[in-house]
RNA sequence: GCCCCCGUAGCUCAGCUGGAUAGAGCAUCGGACUUCUAAUCCGAAUGUCGCAGGUUCGAGUCCUGCCGGGGGCGCCA
C-alpha cells in the first residue's frame, strides 16, 4: 500500500478507516472478503451544491447493504466515527440525500493542504505509481507523402500532451514516429512528382496536391528513377514535419522509426517475426499469399502477410515494428492512430496476441477526424486529392497556443468539425487566453510582492491557519487540492481534454479571488501570507496543466 | 450486410466507476474600469440529454431495438 501523498487521499483514508471500523464492528467476517472491491468504490468528491458541504462521500451507500441498515443512519454513524478522527478539523458533517455523508471541513484543515501543496512545489500533482512503467508512444506517423494537415495536428497534440503527462505522473516515456518509406506508395510520390515535372498528367492513383510543385522545386525534376524521386522527397517531407511539429511545440521524437529498416539486416526484423509466427503454426499459405490466422484472436477473417506477388503488406510490416519495441523492453506500447485506421486495430491486436504479447499492454487509440468545414459544408481531408488545411495553416491563422486549445480541448473521440474561418474569428475568444491570463496576472501579483517583500520572502511564506477564510479562497484552496487527481485521472483515461477543462476551471476559481481579495497589502500578515501561497500554488498549477498541454505560461500579456 | 465513434442550451462541447436540482465556453441582453493586469468581473435568459423499451433505491451515464451524422470493413498505405 503506497503511503497517501495528499491531502485528498489522506482524508479519504480517513473515511475508509472509518469505514472499515463500522464493519469490523457488525461483522462475522464474511464481509471483509469484498471489502477490497468495496473500497475502490469510495468516492471522496466535491458535491454540486455548496451546501451539501465540501466534500461528499458515498461509502455510506456502499456499506449500507453490507450493514443491512438504511444508508441515511449509516452515513449518521460513519460521520460520528470520522469526526472522532478528525477532531476539529471536521466542522460538521450531514447525512443527505440516498445516503451521502457531506462534509464541512474546518479552514484550519484547508489552510494545512494548502501548505502541503505548496510544500510539494513543482512537484505537486506528479505521480510516483506503483508500478512505474516502461511505455513507449508512436504517434503522428504521418505518411511522407504529403505535408502534414490538421488531422495530423490533432494527432500530434494528443500524442504530444499523453507523452508529457504520462512523463509527469511518474512513467519513463519514449516517443517515436514510424515512416512509412518501404511501400509502393514512395514511388507513386515519385512517379507523381516526375509527370508533374516534366508536365505529364499525373496518374489516377497518384498524388495530386499542389503541394508538389513546390516538391519538385525542392528535390530537383532531374531523375529519371521515381523511386530515387520518391525517396529524395519523402526526405524533404520529413524535414518539414519535424519543422511543423516544431512548431506545434511537440517536444522532439526520441526515434523516427522507419518502416525500410525493418527490412535491412539478415535476417531482417519482419523476417525474424514471421519465421516465429510460421513456427508457431499461426500462419498458411493459400492461392500464393502467406496468411496470418488473426481469426484465432477474434477478428473476423484472416489477413495476408506476403502478397502472392511477393510483396509483404503493410501489417507485416506494423507485426515486425511492435513486435520490435517489446524486444527493446517497453512494458506498455501506445499508439495513436487516426479513425480511419480503426479497422486495424484488431488484426494488430490479435497478431501482436499471436506472438505472445498480452494485449492489454497494447493500446490502440483512435482519434476521430477533423472535419473540414467551408461555408457551412464538410469538406474531408484528402491527401491524394490534395483538399486540406496544413499544420502551417492553422498555425498562421490562429497560433500554437490556440491550436493546441482548440485541438485538445475536446475529447479524442469526437469529431471536431473546423471552419477556419470562424476559427479565425473566435481565435481571440480561446479559453485558452483567459487562462494564460490568470497566470500573467498571477506573476504580476507576486511580482508586486516580490518588490515590497523581497522575493526570498515571498518564496519562504506559508499558509498559517486563520479564520475565516473568504468563501472564494476555500474554493480556490479546494480546485487546487483536486490537482493531483485531475492529473492523474486525466491520465489513466488518456483524456488530455479533462485538463484543459480543469485548466479553465481553475483560472476562473482564481479569478473569483483575485476579484474578492486583496493580496499585497491585505491587512495583517497572516492573510497576506496565506494568499500568497494561495497565488504561488495556483502559478504553479496552472503553468503545469499548460505545460501539460503544450501551450505557454506566459508572465505577462 | 458487419464493425467503431458521435447525437446534451442558438453554436462548440464537458459530464470520471450509475448518485443529489444536467454544466462550461462562445453568441445574446443588461451592468461595472481612481484599486495587485478590464485579454477581466457581475447579473439575466437558454434543455423532450436523438426516439422507444429494459436493468434498479437511483440512468445523460449500463443493456436491447430504432432514427440521424461521421468513419471503417482490400493480396491499398
Amino acid at each position: 500500500m503506497s503511503v497517501p501523498a495528499t491531502p485528498l487521499e489522506d482524508l479519504r483514508e480517513s473515511v475508509l478507516e472509518a469505514a472499515s471500523e463500522l464493519a469490523r464492528a457488525s461483522s462475522n467476517g464474511e464481509h471483509e472478503r469484498a471489502s477490497a472491491s468495496r473500497r475502490a468504490q469510495v468516492t471522496l468528491e466535491a458535491p454540486p451544491r455548496a451546501d451539501f458541504g465540501d466534500y461528499s462521500t458515498n461509502a455510506a451507500l456502499l456499506l449500507a447493504p453490507v450493514l443491512g441498515q438504511p444508508p441515511r443512519e449509516v452515513a449518521q454513524r460513519l460521520g460520528a466515527a470520522l469526526q472522532e478522527r478528525l477532531g476539529a478539523r471536521l466542522e460538521r458533517f450531514e447525512a443527505a440525500g440516498p445516503g451521502f455523508l457531506n462534509l464541512f471541513l474546518a479552514d484550519s484543515w484547508l489552510a494545512g493542504a494548502l501548505a502541503r501543496a505548496l510544500e510539494a512545489g513543482q512537484s505537486y500533482g506528479a505521480g510516483e505509481p506503483a508500478q512505474p512503467e516502461l511505455v513507449l508512444i508512436e504517434f503522428v506517423s504521418a505518411n511522407p507523402t504529403g505535408p502534414m494537415h490538421v488531422g495530423h495536428a490533432r494527432n500530434a497534440a494528443y500524442g504530444d500532451s499523453l507523452a508529457r503527462m504520462l512523463s509527469f505522473c511518474g512513467h519513463q516515456v519514449k516517443r517515436e514516429f514510424y515512416v512509412n518509406d518501404a511501400g509502393a506508395q514512395v514511388r507513386k510520390l515519385g512517379e507523381s512528382l516526375r509527370a508533374v515535372a516534366v508536365g505529364e498528367p499525373v496518374p489516377e492513383d497518384g498524388y495530386h496536391g499542389a503541394y508538389l510543385l513546390q516538391l519538385v522545386h525542392l528535390v530537383g525534376d532531374a531523375r529519371e528513377d521515381p523511386s530515387e524521386l520518391g525517396r529524395a522527397a519523402v526526405g524533404e517531407l520529413l524535414a518539414q514535419m519535424h519543422s511543423s511539429l516544431g512548431a506545434m511545440n511537440v517536444l522532439e521524437f526520441d526515434r523516427f522509426a522507419f518502416e525500410s529498416e525493418l527490412y535491412s539486416g539478415e535476417p531482417s526484423a519482419v523476417e525474424r517475426a514471421l519465421a516465429l509466427l510460421e513456427r508457431q503454426g499461426r500462419t498458411y499459405r493459400s492461392e500464393g499469399a502467406l496468411w496470418l490466422r488473426t481469426t484465432e484472436f477474434g477478428d473476423d477473417k484472416d489477413r495476408v502477410l506476403v502478397r502472392s506477388s511477393g510483396e509483404h503488406t503493410y501489417l507485416a510490416s506494423d507485426i515486425a515494428y511492435h513486435e520490435d519495441k517489446r524486444e527493446r523492453g517497453f512494458a506498455r506500447q501506445i499508439d495513436v492512430w487516426g479513425a480511419d485506421h480503426h479497422g486495424y486495430v484488431r488484426r494488430l491486436k490479435a497478431a501482436f496476441q499471436a506472438l505472445g504479447g498480452d494485449p492489454e499492454r497494447l493500446e490502440l487509440l483512435i482519434m476521430q477526424l477533423v472535419h473540414l468545414v467551408q461555408a457551412g459544408e464538410r469538406a474531408q481531408m484528402s491527401k491524394r486529392a490534395g483538399e486540406f488545411v496544413t499544420v502551417d495553416q492553422l498555425l498562421v491563422e490562429i497560433g500554437t497556443d490556440a491550436a493546441r486549445w482548440y485541438l485538445l480541448s475536446r475529447s479524442h473521440d469526437t469529431t471536431i468539425d473546423l471552419d477556419l474561418d470562424l476559427a479565425r474569428r473566435q481565435s481571440n475568444e480561446n479559453p485558452v487566453y483567459y487562462v494564460q491570463y490568470a497566470h500573467a496576472r498571477i506573476a504580476s501579483v507576486l511580482a508586486k510582492a516580490a518588490a515590497e517583500r523581497g522575493e526570498d520572502a515571498v518564496a519562504a511564506v506559508s499558509p498559517e491557519a486563520r479564520e475565516p477564510l473568504h468563501p472564494s479562497e476555500r474554493t480556490l484552496v479546494k480546485l487546487l487540492l483536486a490537482f493531483p487527481l485531475e492529473v492523474s485521472g486525466a491520465t489513466e483515461k488518456r483524456a488530455p481534454h479533462r485538463i484543459a477543462a480543469y485548466a479553465l476551471e481553475l483560472a476562473q476559481g482564481f479569478s473569483a479571488f483575485y476579484r474578492d481579495c486583496r493580496v499585497v497589502g491585505a491587512g495583517s500578515e497572516a492573510v497576506e501570507s496565506f494568499r500568497l501561497a494561495l497565488c504561488t500554488v495556483s502559478k504553479l498549477a496552472i503553468a503545469r496543466c499548460l505545460d501539460l498541454l503544450g501551450v505557454s505560461a506566459p508572465e505577462r500579456m
